[in-house]
DNA sequence: ATATTGAATGCAAACGTTTGAAAAAATTTC
DNA sequence: GAAATTTTTTCAAACGTTTGCATTCAATAT
């Protein structure tokens, strides 16, 4: 070991012969302690690189101001974004931000929960991970919901759960996406959908479902094929849709991954786009603006979720005895681009 | 105020009226106590949910089991990778990450830096922010190598700081791509840089200069434009190249995103990739095997980056007195995919 | 019956800081 | 010059846990 022990405020107190408490309230420029006594404490303690030590704080006060950020990956824009949202509200006000990423990991969600309750965290920020839901366990939520430390969903969530969360329209998102494929004219469209279980899943297929009836249009079984939202799970899927014996005229996906992931096989087929094929993504991704052509897709305020987020948590902090969660949904947005713009045709 | 008071060790000895120690020991299964004891004492804390408090132990112990990650961004590839590197390394030996984003903020990073410190954490990986390097400050850097806190440079680096480092070779990825580019028969040969000072903006500027130079082709200042990494920095300038009265026949991008902007900006003009315009980017970006044509690119070994860096950081704390820091550079790789490869032309 | 052993538990200090109350020191007042 | 007042400093407890050492109590050996 070559750490050498950090000073302290009793190194500090012995150097100058006299109390902690002295040390303590010089450096908090405490009024009742002499004006050359502050001076000289605080000059020596800059001098000798003396810092705080917070830990000892967070037993005394049994304040953390650390929150955890729980999530299953942070290599999505949407994930980074919402976190940057959080970021924006709560770093202000001095919380730190614990961001913990499950890999979509029951266990280590797990983990990672116990770990902040034992640091006791003052509230945690979730966004549960695949297997969570598939395995519908939350035992490890009801500790969380024990210790009255304050749970916020974010995106994902659990319908039966008594907290408060944040989450963005999928459904209507998903609906006006697949309406606006019908409206320009598509007949046959196709869902490259997400992982089973997950609300935005469930949501955006129910989206993409009811549209299709609404507007009486047959849902075709064969026509709905898994991904796992990664660009790499579209490729096969797609070339599985193309050679249908009645191929799709268009591709909803799932996110905008998957949509590029079919963009490029759709090409390669020699098909055009949006002639031959019409293409929609989710969540407005910044390369989703410049893709050839550009995609369509449904902005997900990530941003707005991680803000909004932050709200519910200092809600529910402030709030005085009782609490009524609050269950927050914010709209996502179709955005038009080139990828679904052929001229319509009745 | 509604969160519980969690409960501790001394609320459980109440309850069996005996002493903290016995119940300490108790919970972590020291011999020295009666069999029933230690059963009904376990039995009793899961029952009330009881979770030792870690702020305590890492107060007593002087331990936190925490980590900083400083990182200018979280919403690029390679920086998510390194930190799963970091992730898959650390998480198993019972670290804890706490993750920081500077948004490329001087100030930012020397608050996390110092919270970082007061709060204990026993290594620091750093990469660090654009700011900080433009103000060439290093003061808040002063301070975490005066603790003997290990710090590890990740990515970006400092050139004259004591520390431990682990970085891609840029330098000679950017030499490969520009080289190959050159084989294939490129003449004229632009770069859409990085932000200024910043060591992967540098070194791969100097390995795209040097490589033209070995090759004897002439290095025109007009071919080098700046871009912020972002996809859409790279519009204007990609349209300023290709209306120069002598535009290039190839861009090398300062990573994927640029690529993918230029990618569409020369689709749009009408020209073809790659027969009239050669592209390479660099990260190899999960999207980039995807695009149309998919795009060259040098590979950088985020994820290897984590690990190695995560293994300097564990040289550090386990060497006995003085410690040599030790510098790793880890290999990028060119891909050669289809934005680049037309047939060679003498 | 007493000494010896062994098992089980308790005591007290420690980690670094803050803070109300008490004490000490310095200053003012009469 | 003593009392009253004000300024400055110290004391002690607290946050929750662990741990070396001391203690207690019962069982065994002499």
């Amino acid at each position: 070991m070559n750490s050498s022990r950090p000073v302290t405020i009793k190194d500090i107190a012995r150097r100058f012969r006299c109390s902690p408490s002295t040390v303590s309230r010089a450096l908090n420029d405490h009024p009742a302690i002499n004006e050359d006594t502050r001076k000289n404490i605080q000059e020596y303690a800059k001098e000798v690189g003396y810092q705080r030590n917070e830990v000892s704080l967070s037993l005394l006060n049994k304040k953390t101001a650390s929150l955890g950020v729980v999530v299953p990956t942070i290599s999505n824009y949407y994930e980074t974004a919402v976190i940057e949202g959080l970021h924006t509200v709560l770093q202000p006000m001095g919380y730190t931000l614990n961001i913990c990423v499950t890999n979509e990991n029951y266990l280590l969600e797990k983990e990672y929960l116990s770990k902040l309750l034992s640091n006791r965290t003052e509230g945690i920020f979730l966004s549960v991970s695949q297997e969570t839901y598939d395995s519908g366990y939350y035992e490890h939520l009801e500790s969380v919901i024990q210790r009255k430390t304050p749970l916020i969903f974010i995106d994902r969530e659990y319908e039966d759960f008594e907290t408060s969360r944040a989450t963005v329209d999928d459904y209507h998102g998903a609906f006006a996406a697949v309406e606006h494929l019908i409206t320009i004219g598509y007949k046959q469209i196709a869902h490259l959908k997400g992982p089973n279980g997950l609300t935005v899943s469930e949501q955006r297929l129910k989206g993409y479902i009811d549209c299709l009836k609404k507007y009486n249009m047959s849902v075709r079984e064969e026509l709905i094929i898994n991904t796992n939202f990664k660009v790499e799970s579209a490729i096969v899927p797609t070339k599985r849709l193309l050679e249908l014996a009645s191929p799709p005229d268009a591709i909803f996906g799932v996110n905008d991954q998957v949509a590029i992931g079919a963009m490029r096989v759709v090409k390669d087929k020699g098909l055009r786009i949006p002639q031959d094929v019409g293409l929609v993504g989710f969540d407005n991704s910044p390369i989703s603006a410049y893709t050839f052509p550009s995609l369509t897709t449904v902005s997900r305020p990530g941003r707005k979720i991680g803000m909004e987020a932050s709200r519910l948590f200092l809600n529910q902090v402030n709030a005085s005895g009782d609490f009524l969660h609050e269950s927050i949904v914010l709209p996502s947005e179709l955005i038009i681009r080139e990828s679904s713009l052929r001229t319509p045709q009745a």
